[in-house]
DNA sequence: TAAATTTTTGGCCATGCGGTCAGAAATTGA
DNA sequence: TCAATTTCTGACCGCATGGCCAAAAATTTA
């Protein structure tokens, strides 16, 4: 996976500035069971082989009611990934304001952890997430959702540890690189955890807390 | 990228435990010409739109060439990743060999910095096996070298960690987490080199071995 | 109820894929 | 030299895909 989200609670930079289109019930209702199956085939048969046909059948309607309601499959799987990406951003959003200012120890900690706490209780949309992360390419064939959209996510991973940093809490090194290390670890850890469904993804997530507080803690300090 | 190399230089469980067929000196060309087609190919336009015909195209020969010389696409796929792959994992080896055994700093940074060397001088085979590690899948839909298939590289990185932990030179903490997250940072560090040419690979390998130094050394106890 | 509009169907299309094959061309060996 | 063998070509196959569309069905509006 990649990618997870702007944790800023920014109301997104997407394609939503001007008015949404007005939809009728049926529409909404459609495009929310068209959604679901998608993510469902995504997940169970993988992202190559989920096709209109595939996520049609799963939805119980035809081919062209896809067509119909969508622009075509980019579309599709863009709203999908708007889907899931936005709850899991509200729901990290929430549990880091929820705690206020206390450190970078803190932020690590309730960061990771609501990430892994919510992709716990919704290991589809992860698997089904991951898949597309790594698979969807736009037209020209790069990555939709690669490390070069990820710029904004390393930008304010880059500014909690600079923060960290000013407030002499944390020791001297390039942020660049602790940013995407971070989001590699995170990925992975969701990856490995799509491969081996037993294993303790919330273990790991403190694990992982750790790991990234030694690594970025100043000399001299005391665990938080 | 997923799944480096193992670096305990063994010669590989691959499946060239038998005799090698006798191969002729047209059949030795012609593979390699191919492999090599293949490998730009797969670098330039992307995996997904690297076909046997594309790659026959660069190459200069006919598309029925490749289905001659190779049993078909999966094993030219993974001819080719074993060429790639075997020479890394020689460099690294030697690397490693050269150096005794001198704890666990020393062996981090000769590590990653070796792998990063080495990659810095082959960026095209980097991202072609960036390409297939990301995209390469077995008839059942899995990944051909995903996590799955990282088990034993998990399993050496796991022992480096338990003799430092052991020597008493590195803390206490789970080592596959450990293992699991460097080789996450590792990937990405080539990852992010894939989409930013002019990242410099060095230096990042330099922060990486002192995020992993902090991450996982004994407390009190200085830089190496 | 009747017309207008929205929604759905299921078949059809062009495209590109990996792979196959008969026969041509090139190479080798006697 | 000339047959045997290896190598190569380019057309062709079956298949799956995303998308399209005329017509049927359902729903809304007048």
């Amino acid at each position: 996976m990649r990618s997870e989200i702007d944790p800023s609670g920014q109301p997104g930079n997407g394609e939503s500035t001007s008015t949404e289109p007005e939809r009728s019930l049926i529409e909404k209702v459609r495009r929310a069971q068209i959604i679901e199956a998608a993510i469902d085939v995504i997940a169970v048969r993988g992202f190559a082989k989920a096709s209109m046909a595939q996520i049609a059948e799963r939805a119980g309607v035809s081919k062209g009611v896809i067509s119909y309601h969508f622009a075509g499959k980019n579309e599709l799987i863009e709203r999908t990934v708007e889907q899931i990406y936005d709850r899991l951003g509200t729901f990290v959003a929430s549990r880091l304001a929820a705690e206020g200012e206390t450190g970078t120890a803190a932020w690590l900690r309730i960061y990771i952890g609501s990430l892994a706490e919510h992709m716990a209780d919704h290991r589809t949309q992860l698997i089904a997430l991951g898949e597309i992360f790594t698979q969807f390419r736009t037209e020209n064939g790069e990555l939709r959702y690669g490390i070069a959209s990820s710029e904004s996510l390393f930008a304010h991973l880059e500014e909690v540890f600079r923060a960290g940093q000013q407030r002499g809490e944390l020791r001297a090194f390039d942020v660049r690189v602790m940013a995407v290390s971070l989001q590699a670890a995170i990925d992975d850890m969701f990856a490995y955890w799509s491969v081996h469904p037993d294993h303790d993804l919330a273990a790991h997530a403190r694990e992982l807390t750790d790991l990234f507080w030694h690594a970025t803690r100043a000399e001299g300090r005391a665990d938080s």
